[in-house]
RNA sequence: UCCUCAGUAGCUCAAUGGCAGAGCAUGCGGCUGUUAACCGCAGGGUUGUUGGUUCGAGUCCAACCUGAGGAGCCA
């Protein structure tokens, strides 16, 4: 047998004899041709049967090679400007063929499917070249994440998954039978991490989480991965510094590595080589007053209606789509009603209805990918603010020993993992994020 | 929970209330440069479910089921 290689690196074979074990992702030919598309996980080749090279027994055991059959070629790399693929531009003079399996009617054929037919096939539809190219930016968006905080001194400490209460009081969560107490699948770790932080100074968790709601928009998944970093003596405008870095970081990365990933989703690149600090920083204030004059413009009286907003209302999503829309990177809008952020945010010097939050609304319309906050570090605040809420006392009570004990200025902040990714991919819908995405009307496969 | 739309062959879709159709996929035959090839032939149907109107329902009516998009809520 020849030389065992990958599709990746194909290059580095140009004129060598290898071999190549993978499947067949699409198959065409021509009288004594036959064209095989190859894929092995790591990108796809062309490879080419010819009749009088092969012979007529081995040239008609290819011919009947169905989709996705599972096979072990071996040829010669030669370098073709005709030949489709990824990389692409080398195909494979097939010299011979090892069939593991022949396939016949696979479900995914190279034409049009619906939604419900392929998430019905997500096992399967996880193959097919724009899936793939997702999942690849994907793991280099997670390790982007964890490199640059990694540099950046932070340690990873993990948070539990089964917590006894809702942190925030808001969402609806997943209730879970724990030895017959009522426990919830995790929201969020941020309770935890503030916990950490006066232990490691600077922390993240990175996992997934879950939310109950009944959400049934492009924007949401039951279950996502979140990461959340948290520091301690780390004030409002230096969270914003650290966000902008972290996101122009990961973007950075994926642009670099995963160029013919992008490709294939017809990314537009020029849109993601513009992410790059400082972004936009527009107070809650000000965005109502771009959101009135907004309004004023609109001419449908349908849309009119629903970017109808006061000061004090938090934002829907056609408000922050239109936000959005008057910038080319990520926006912060910063400083939001105390009434509609959750009970921990640290009030703002001399105007209590208004709390140091700050979200990070991604362009294109694609929404919120980071909501964070200067957590209240002064006890009695935070015992009122959780009364005001009509939280249980109980559960917070280590919570609140966090600001007796050498309480100190803290920040953190959660990126949803998925919409970052279907944001940088330029893709519609953030299930196709995920590899088996759990949503309202669905949990299989 | 609310609003809108959809459900017919394995898949994507046609069919004025009057014979159930096409393309792709599959099988067979043809072709030396295909990129979702092309040409010919063949097989393939409980029209989401239940009930109603009608001489006659894929089509009209009602309820239900399933899915999609949006709203609210959120990352």
């Amino acid at each position: 047998m020849a030389t065992e290689v990958t599709i990746e690196k194909i290059a580095q074979y140009d004129g060598q004899e290898v071999t190549i074990k993978g499947w067949i992702y699409a198959a065409t030919g021509k009288g004594k041709l036959q064209f095989l598309r190859l894929r092995d996980g790591t990108g796809i080749i062309q490879a080419v049967a010819f009749r009088p090279e092969l012979g007529d027994d081995l040239f008609a055991l290819i011919k009947g090679l169905g989709q996705e059959s599972s096979v072990i070629v071996t040829g010669k790399v030669r370098a073709d400007h005709r030949a489709p693929g990824i990389p692409g531009g080398f195909e494979l003079g097939i010299s011979g063929i090892e069939v593991v399996q022949n396939v016949h009617e696979y479900p995914i054929t190279p034409k049009e499917h619906g939604v419900e037919f392929l998430m019905d096939n997500r096992h399967l539809w996880l193959r097919s070249s724009q899936q793939w190219a997702i999942m690849r930016v994907r793991t280099t968006i997670k390790r982007a994440i964890i490199d640059f905080l990694d540099e950046q001194g932070f340690l990873n400490i993990d948070t539990p998954i089964v917590t006894p209460a809702a942190a925030e009081g808001t969402s609806t969560l997943f209730e879970v039978d724990y030895y017959g107490d009522k426990a919830y699948l995790a929201q969020t770790g941020q309770l935890y991490n503030e916990a950490n932080i006066m232990a490691f100074g600077k922390v993240y968790c990175f996992g997934p989480t879950f939310r109950a709601e009944k959400s049934k928009t492009r924007r949401h998944l039951s279950e996502f991965w979140m990461v959340e970093p948290e520091i301690a003596y780390c004030d409002l405008d230096q969270l914003m510094e650290l966000e902008e870095q972290f996101v122009s970081y990961i973007v950075q990365t994926v642009l670099q590595k995963r160029r013919p990933e992008l490709a294939l989703l017809e990314r537009d690149l020029t849109a993601l080589e513009r992410i790059a600090p400082p972004f936009p920083r527009i107070s809650y204030d000000e965005a109502i007053e771009r959101l009135h004059a907004i309004r004023e413009e609109e001419t449908d009286p349908e849309r009119k209606e629903m970017l109808a907003i006061e000061w004090g209302d938090d934002f829907g999503s056609p408000h922050e789509t239109e936000l959005t829309k008057q910038f080319d990177k990520p926006v912060f809008v910063y400083g939001y009603p105390t009434a509609v952020k959750a009970f921990y945010m640290e009030p703002w010097p001399g105007r209590p209805e208004v709390c140091k939050s700050v979200d990070l609304l991604a362009p294109e319309g694609y929404g919120e990918i980071i909501g964070g906050s200067e957590r209240m570090s002064d006890p009695d605040l935070l015992m009122a603010a959780i009364e005001r809420h009509q939280l249980p006392p109980e559960p917070y009570q280590w919570y609140i020993d966090l600001r007796r004990y050498g309480t100190v200025q803290h920040s953190g902040f959660g990126l949803g993992l998925e919409r970052t990714v279907a944001w940088i991919c330029g893709i519609e819908h953030i299930r196709q994020t995920s590899p088996f995405p759990r949503t309202l009307n669905r949990m299989t496969p």
